[in-house]
DNA sequence: AGAATTAGGAACCAATCGGTACAAAACACA
DNA sequence: TGTGTTTTGTACCGATTGGTTCCTAATTCT
């Protein structure tokens, strides 16, 4: 009954996380984010309504693909045992955050800075992503130690989302990463 | 031999740290930041020159004032040890993000995630503010530990500055802020 | 083929952005 | 009090902001 939309929905807003991602939402205008996603003002109006509504959407994206994909290795045994999947996700995340990659960082990261303070949605999902994290820190810790005191690997599961946070941040400003074998095992090793 | 300035250049310094702490750079616009600063456009640009000098300048006077005390609280004997120390850093910081005070978080971890990638002055004044608190970090662990083997310490130090950034970030969506002293311990005790 | 429906693209909008120009006002000194 | 100097406040600037409008082109169904 009508022309179909000539673009990927899916592939529009896969650009426009990426564009968000590094460059945070004030900074992207919106010709940038145009450009970022493939189509022109009419289209993008009449199929996300507003920039806001984009950026959350991509929020939600990124909890989709991102997020699932860090917990997902997080408890794949085939990877070998907790602590070293713990490690893979700190390699693999900061190998990410290069110059080339305009130091983007974690989206999550991102706008619990950026806008989680004055967006209420903002905060809800990125608290969200954060609590799924940690949750599948808890889970790989719990992995290697089945009978352990709980409260205790519960302990460390907050400390490592806080460390994974904080090197997120400071990895914007271009400092070269710690070991994180090393710095793990400064949490890890404590009660094992 | 001429008018004097009505307005203290360091009362009005510190309008605009406090304005860019809590709504950030690119969220402050001119009249805010005027107003903050209790002066009008004449005088600011006068005075200051620009936007951007002065955030720069905010930044100067967030290390001079906010990261001087919390090395001098890391480093002062009287309040006990090392540890402790660092637990009262902690639970004094984060005291301070409150609703009330829009979650300003840290202004460090703020310009760190939203100028760091494409500012370089910014980069480098955040890193090195954050590598003055990992060494007061250091020297406060280093204080209940007078032999202890230094890169343990050394590592200790980095976890405890990437957790500092870490918490800062997971403040500004509103969630609760975890046990600091059982936090701490997950992390020190593990090679005390 | 023709009708119906939708995407595409450009022109346009008021509002706001950071920054400048300039004249009036307020002082210090003689 | 007159003179020179600096601050102050306001009017103004072009550029850019996110968002709207509307006409044309394209496509699908009957």
């Amino acid at each position: 009954m009508a022309r179909p939309r000539e673009f990927e929905l899916d592939e529009a807003l896969e650009g426009a996380m990426q564009i968000f991602w590094r460059q945070g939402y004030g900074a992207t205008n919106l010709p940038d984010l145009l450009k970022a996603m493939g189509l022109t003002r009419g289209s993008f109006y009449k199929a996300f309504g507003d920039k806001r509504s984009v950026y959350l959407e991509a929020l939600k994206r990124y909890d989709e693909n991102n997020i699932a994909a860090a917990v997902q290795l997080l408890g794949n045994q085939e990877l070998g045992d907790g602590r070293s999947r713990i490690e893979k996700l700190f390699e693999g995340a900061f190998d990410e955050s290069t110059p080339e990659n305009d130091r983007r960082g974690c989206l999550v990261c991102n706008a619990m800075v950026e806008l989680a303070p004055s967006d209420p949605e903002v905060a809800q999902l990125t608290a969200a992503m954060s609590k799924k994290l940690q949750d599948a820190f808890a889970g790989a810790l719990g992995a290697d130690n089945e009978g352990a005191n709980r409260p205790a690997l519960a302990q460390q599961a907050i400390a490592i989302t806080n460390l994974y946070f904080g090197a997120q941040a400071m990895s914007k400003t271009g400092q070269k990463m710690p070991d994180w074998s090393a710095l793990l095992g400064s949490i890890i090793a404590g009660s094992a």
